[in-house]
DNA sequence: TAGATTGTTAATCGATTAACAATC
DNA sequence: TAGATTGTTAATCGATTAACAATC
């Protein structure tokens, strides 16, 4: 694998590769060409070529990619194999929905524990996974190697907690409160999922689509 | 208001300036320049007049940024005035945390209706919110103006149900499903939250980081 | 007026696209 | 071998940063 540093715009597109080649592998698909890929996702054929060489040589000349191997070299590249663990704390709405409905393991992460303050949820099982207190947060992330959490705490509590997280050596934060959790710079990695920020460019472009319109 | 093409990049910062401007108004601030407000942000003093002046000329010499001012500008830009509505289709765990929890009028959107497959939720309210059956779901876009559909049902679900949507008119989804739900070059706008998309591109960056621990 | 800070042009940097030799 | 398609270099395009005149 190159050492080069990797571009975000790469990144971003890598998870996108992935599904698409779920997709082809599911219906059959045992070779694709970057055109007929760059067809189907609306990229390019050049940029498909260029992203995937960021990381080695996928293909074959005269041949194209073999969907199945460059399924498991993306998956490779994303970290799928390294069997990550997560917590989730805040088991409220959205972490309710995320431990019901999302699959952790179909992306190879391991949720191992949940928590939460309300002390009915406390000792019970959500979609298999034990929710423990916010008290033995703390305890248990020093006993436990926990690469990722997941937060989904109520607006109020999300810096706090994210401090006890941080203080307590979690390094990686999956962010679901619109909150921005660390100083520009921190080294802290923090995924945000900002659902105000993406609804407001969905506004935006329906806005820009109706002005288009009255012309 | 300018009129040159605005790229995707300034439309994605936009909301970040949106919740800063909130904070800072919720403290007191009532004038920052481009310098501080970059640093609290992460950004450059350059990018920051550039992006603002995509827009118009929002600042003054001297002086810098008004903040309720310039929060208002870009309340409009994203068009947050300009009274949206919305509905959402499929009352599940994610569509009710939304319903539930995340403030659609404070982004300026008013959610008018849900619609679910289930008879036990059809007829009653969530959140101050009338939940239809999906049956109705084709009259009332025909009867309303309906400028999004919130789409929070389950993946089978999603590719019918967009179509559905797509042909009865409805020109903006704010797509939760995790699946594509238009070709390339569609003209339906998309906003995509895909939570595997997300979670796959923090496994990288915590990959990414172990890798460099090794050395 | 002097100081501060914008608006805006120019320079740089990086990402995307095009082209083509290498090779399966 | 001929055709196809990659890997990779070069060209283009766009976005970010720097610089500075305008002006409050």
């Amino acid at each position: 694998m190159k050492k080069e540093r990797i571009s975000n715009n790469v990144i971003r597109r890598l998870p996108r590769y992935l599904r698409k080649l779920d997709e082809l592998m599911a219906s059959g698909v045992n070779r694709i060409s970057s055109t007929e890929l760059g067809q189907q996702l609306g990229f390019t054929p050049s940029q498909i070529r260029q992203d995937f060489n960021c990381f080695g040589e996928f293909g074959q000349q005269g041949y194209g990619y073999n969907v199945p191997l460059l399924r498991e070299q993306i998956a490779g590249i994303l970290g799928m194999d390294r069997g990550f663990s997560a917590v989730l704390i805040g088991v409220g709405h959205i972490g309710r929905a995320l431990m019901d409905n999302f699959c952790f393991s179909e992306w190879g992460i391991n949720l191992i524990q949940a928590f939460d303050v309300n002390p009915e949820l406390v000792g019970k099982e959500v979609s298999g996974v034990h929710v423990s207190s916010m008290d033995e947060l703390q305890k248990f992330i020093a006993n436990n190697k926990v690469d990722i959490a997941v937060l989904t705490v109520p607006r109020d509590a999300a810096l706090p907690v994210s401090e006890t997280l941080i203080d307590n050596g979690i390094n990686a934060i999956w962010n679901f409160t619109n909150v921005e959790l660390v100083e520009p710079g921190s080294p802290v990695i923090v995924e945000n999922l900002h659902f105000s920020d993406s609804l407001l460019a969905l506004s935006y472009y329906v806005s820009d689509y109706y002005d288009g319109q009255k012309k």
